[in-house]
DNA sequence: TTGCTCCTCACGTCACGTGAGGTGGC
DNA sequence: TTGCTCCTCACGTCACGTGAGGTGGC
């Protein structure tokens, strides 16, 4: 209690959610606010707007301002090239999902299908085993817990 | 035999072999011949070489210079831009390609795993069946002659 | 010689960023 | 009043395309 330090806290805020003023997401992205104007007047950005009809940029604004930023300045794209850029990103994010989307439920399937195939196995081989010296043919449960992987044919007992 | 008429033909090329000179490559792509040297000097276009250092563009020089050509004309795009579109569309082509391969994959081991199935309710069910009207079980091949793959069991008649 | 190649240099145009200038409401 | 917002207009800079100018080999 006795020194204050300066404290970051975080608040948490729909990323969605328009917050910033056009000064605050401007100096946020390293930009002029007449820049993002300009944006906006291309189609790149679209704030929300308060009932006054001030820019509110959201946290996902300032981030896409950044990533046209960095295009812009680190990467010397022009404004129609961020425009494609920012298209194509997207696309490939979407591929990449439907990728990894794939792989999972093919993986699943397999595992779906070897227990299928080891159920059906088992359920064939459990069930029967001759019993004594005898030709009968009996149901395992009744003599002995089942083995690993001993199928036995059951056909004959079958009703035709 | 009387009156000749200008036939079109095709000549079967290598896509990537040089073939043109610069001024040809130009038409093509329709720009300007300079604009083919400047490219190449940003690195966006690597024509071969003669012998005597004349550049030699390839079909597929042509139809990247195209692209390019649409790029910044039609849409505007830098160079810059244009270098990172031509990445990017590499890559989600290479996302699209191991998608389809993955999807032809996974029905391929789903129709394998099927089959796999089938095979092994197949070779239990067939293998055995009663004889006469006695409980013995003989071998389904003594009987008749084995259908298709019907693999035999015989954990029964093996030696300890 | 003509028409191509190679190259470098320079200029015109256009996109884009930014500043100025004027307005209006907390 | 100060400092923000809104807007439009204009200018400086820079990238890019293209033309000019000079060279050299079929």
């Amino acid at each position: 209690m006795s020194t204050r330090r300066r404290v970051t806290t975080r608040v948490m805020v729909d990323s969605a959610r328009g917050v910033f003023m056009i000064s605050v997401a401007a100096e946020l992205a390293d930009m002029h606010p007449q820049t993002l104007r300009m944006y906006e007047a291309r189609g790149l950005i679209e704030p929300k707007r308060s009932p006054k009809g001030t820019r509110l940029y959201s946290q996902a604004d300032v981030e896409r301002l950044r990533r046209i930023q960095e295009m812009t300045s680190d990467l010397g794209l022009n404004l129609a090239g961020v425009e494609r850029v920012l298209e194509l990103e997207a696309e490939l994010e979407r591929a990449s999902r439907r990728l990894e989307a794939l792989e999972r439920r093919s993986e699943r399937m397999r595992e779906e299908m070897e227990a299928e195939l080891e159920r059906v196995r088992r359920s064939f081989k459990a069930e029967l085993v001759p019993y004594g010296s005898s030709n009968a043919l009996v149901r395992a449960s009744d003599v002995r817990p089942p083995r690993r992987k001993i199928p036995v044919e059951r056909d004959g007992e079958r009703p035709a």
